[in-house]
DNA sequence: GTCTATACTAGGATAGAC
DNA sequence: GTCTATCCTAGTATAGAC
């Protein structure tokens, strides 16, 4: 990293209101109070003014450290949503055993599931706001979301039961039902271990596995997540 | 109605281009223009300007069919992605028989997911937009949809098996299952009755139900809705 | 019913001082 | 690193002619 997560406040004219200003850093408070606008109010319907003013910085100043300005956060923003399930998913392929596909399908939603949940301010949301994804910003992050979708339609594939029918492709189908999440948090709702595993579990029952299938791939999950 | 919906070409300065103009009376051309261009870019990120263009009007001329511009637009559009659904619920509730839970739930998905489906530009997911959520207009929208949601809620606690557990209400659950519909549309999916027919089973199936059962409230709730 | 013209505001972006 | 000052564009909204 370069020197802009360096922590010393380093020379430079005072801020024209110093208040608690937090621990992070000027440039991750941007990141920080961005979030939180783009994901309440919409990205377009976001000023750099009002980012700036939640800062306590003035608007100009935002583009000392975010020279392109709006979409270079967005950018990040992004990026910063889908990497860190991305960057297991090989790892839990290797992990979980071939002959039980549910477990590993198991482990990758609530994976995914978990990370979303804990993402500051909901920003998996993001991604879905029409603005957004017109934006060269989005690009980027669609290449890297698109390896998850690969990951659900390979294990997805050797769950589902014949006789079930799914709405367009498996891959698709489970990825959009794991990021329900989002618009459960979006609501308002809290979610706590239960709720997760729950969404976890329903996946795999659309897929037409039995409750005691369920029940064994959970329990697995829960092991194979811990070790990781 | 009032004498808005007067087909008739009434006097008045002709526009400054005079192209096929489609079918349609001005106020539903505005209409389905920013229907189209609010779910492509948002509705913070167009502007009234585009919404002439694609009419082939100028941009004032929009003040006429809506005085208050935008938000006005945006209001009819709302109202227009509930009520049809709200309309006919308590006609199913009343049409299924009450031993027969899943019938009723199934029939209110299917139903929902057909309205859904079939609203142009798939204009069901304005309401997922922040800075809508935000505006004025959507108040009124979300009273309509509360009723939709308890009704999910009063035939899902019915339906869902001792032992399966759902996070959040099973009203805000399955509502929220019913309306993936929306993501699947926008990730330029083509739904078919077959897909539809898909997504209500595996909302019944999440539920606990066994293949059994989701096979036959699938042919009572054809039967219930051929007759709608 | 639609046009032209225009007033007004808000937002993005840059230059240079401190 | 943050500020002030300022420019410029884009968007909303109104008034009045046709």
């Amino acid at each position: 990293m370069s020197s802009a997560d360096d922590r010393r406040p380093r020379p430079g004219r005072p801020r024209h209101i110093s208040g608690p200003n937090s621990s992070l850093s000027p440039r991750d408070q941007i990141l920080d109070a961005s979030a939180r606008l783009f994901v309440h109010q919409g990205f377009a319907a976001t000023s750099t003014r009002e980012i700036a003013e939640r800062v306590g910085i003035r608007q100009a100043s935002i583009y000392y450290h975010f020279p392109s300005g709006k979409d270079e956060i967005l950018g990040e923003l992004l990026e910063k949503s889908v990497r860190p399930t991305v960057d297991k998913v090989a790892q839990i392929e290797g992990m979980c055993p071939p002959e039980a596909p549910e477990t590993a399908l198991y482990v990758l939603m609530l994976l995914d599931v978990r990370t979303l949940v804990s993402l500051p301010h909901n920003t998996g949301f993001l991604a879905q706001l029409p603005e957004v994804t017109r934006s060269p910003a989005y690009e980027q992050y669609d290449k890297t979301r698109r390896g998850l979708e690969d990951a659900y339609e390979r294990l997805g594939c050797q769950v589902v039961r014949p006789g079930v029918i799914v709405p367009g492709s498996a891959g698709e189908w489970l990825l959009n039902h794991a990021e329900t999440v989002i618009f459960m948090r979006r609501s308002g709702a809290t979610l706590g271990r239960a709720a997760e595993a729950a969404i976890a579990a329903s996946g795999i029952r659309m897929c037409g596995a039995g409750q005691d299938q369920i029940d064994h791939a959970g329990q697995r999950a829960a092991e194979v997540l811990a070790s990781l």
